[in-house]
DNA sequence: ACATGGATTCGCT
DNA sequence: GCGAATCCATGTT
C-alpha cells in the first residue's frame, strides 16, 4: 500500500505516510533514504525514527499550535520538516497523519551504503561531528550527512527527485550492504523517545522504533 | 526587547 | 555523568 512506482522501484508515496505517525514510524525501519546530490545518489538504510504527535503530545513541536515553523506539520503528509537545534545542528522529519492531524515522523539514524564518501564530506563540514564508520547514527548526524539542511524544509518527499524514501523490499540489500539484509526480516524495537525529558505526562511513551541488534542505533 | 532552553554531539571527568 | 558549542523559536517584560 501506499507506493509508486519510479525507475523499477518503490518509492514511499502520500499515503504511506497520511497513516497514524506512530504505525509510519514502526514501518520506516529498513526503508532507504535516498538523496541525489551532484556528486552521487547517497544511499541508506533507515535503522531508528520517532514519533512525534498532535497538539496533546508534550514533545511535539505541535503542542504550541498552528503557528511558526511548526505549521508544516498541520498540513499534508509527505513534507520534510527540517528545523535547526542548539544552534548547531538540523533535524530531519516527515509530517503525517491527515490534513489537521500535525504530527511528523524525525529520522534519527540510518546505515549509509551508498556514496559513503559523500556522505563523510558532508559531515566533515561540522566541526562538532567526529568522522567515524557511523556515518548517521544521530538525527543531527543523518542530517548532515545526507545534505539535509533548512533550504529542504517543506520539500515533497514523495515527488523530489533530490530526497526520497524506496519500500523496505524494493532494494536488493545484497548489493548493498556488508552482511545487513534489506529483504530478509528483522524484530522492531519499541521504547522510549530521546532528549524530551521535559515532556513530563508524554517522555514515557514508546515511540521510538529501531532495528533490533542493528549497529546503527544512535543509542540503546 | 530580553531571557530561556532545546527532538544534539563530543570530550573530559 | 556533565558541560560546552551556538542560534533561533518561544514566552515574558
Amino acid at each position: 500500500m501506499g507506493t509508486i512506482k519510479t525507475d523499477g522501484d518503490t518509492r514511499l508515496a502520500r499515503e504511506f505516510f497520511e497513516r497514524d505517525v506512530v504505525t509510519v514510524a514502526r514501518d520506516l525501519p529498513g526503508c532507504f533514504l535516498i538523496r541525489q546530490t551532484e556528486k552521487g545518489k547517497i544511499v541508506g538504510k533507515i535503522i531508528e525514527t520517532e514519533a512525534y504527535g498532535d497538539t496533546t503530545d508534550l514533545a511535539s513541536h505541535a503542542r504550541f499550535g498552528e503557528k511558526g515553523r511548526s505549521k508544516l506539520m498541520f498540513g499534508p503528509a509527505g513534507m520534510l520538516y527540517v528545523y535547526s537545534i542548539y544552534g548547531i545542528f538540523e533535524l530531519s522529519n516527515i509530517i503525517c497523519g491527515k490534513v489537521g492531524h500535525p504530527s511528523a515522523v524525525l529520522l534519527r539514524a540510518a546505515e549509509v551504503v551508498q556514496e559513503t564518501e559523500v556522505a563523510k564530506a558532508n559531515l566533515s563540514r561540522s566541526k562538532f561531528v567526529k568522522i567515524n564508520d557511523k556515518l548517521a547514527t544521530g538525527p543531527g548526524k543523518l542530517s548532515l550527512a545526507f545534505g539535509i539542511a533548512r533550504e529542504f524544509n517543506g520539500v515533497n518527499i514523495t515527488n523530489s527527485e533530490l530526497l526520497y524514501i524506496l519500500d523496505k523490499r524494493s532494494l536488493d540489500s545484497s548489493k548493498l550492504t556488508r552482511g545487513d539484509k534489506g529483504r530478509e526480516s528483522f524484530d522492531i524495537i519499541e521504547t522510549t523517545r530521546i532528549g524530551i525529558n521535559y515532556a513530563k505526562e508524554s517522555k514515557d511513551l514508546p515511540w521510538r522504533f529501531y532495528i533490533k541488534d542493528n549497529p546503527y542505533v544512535s543509542k540503546k
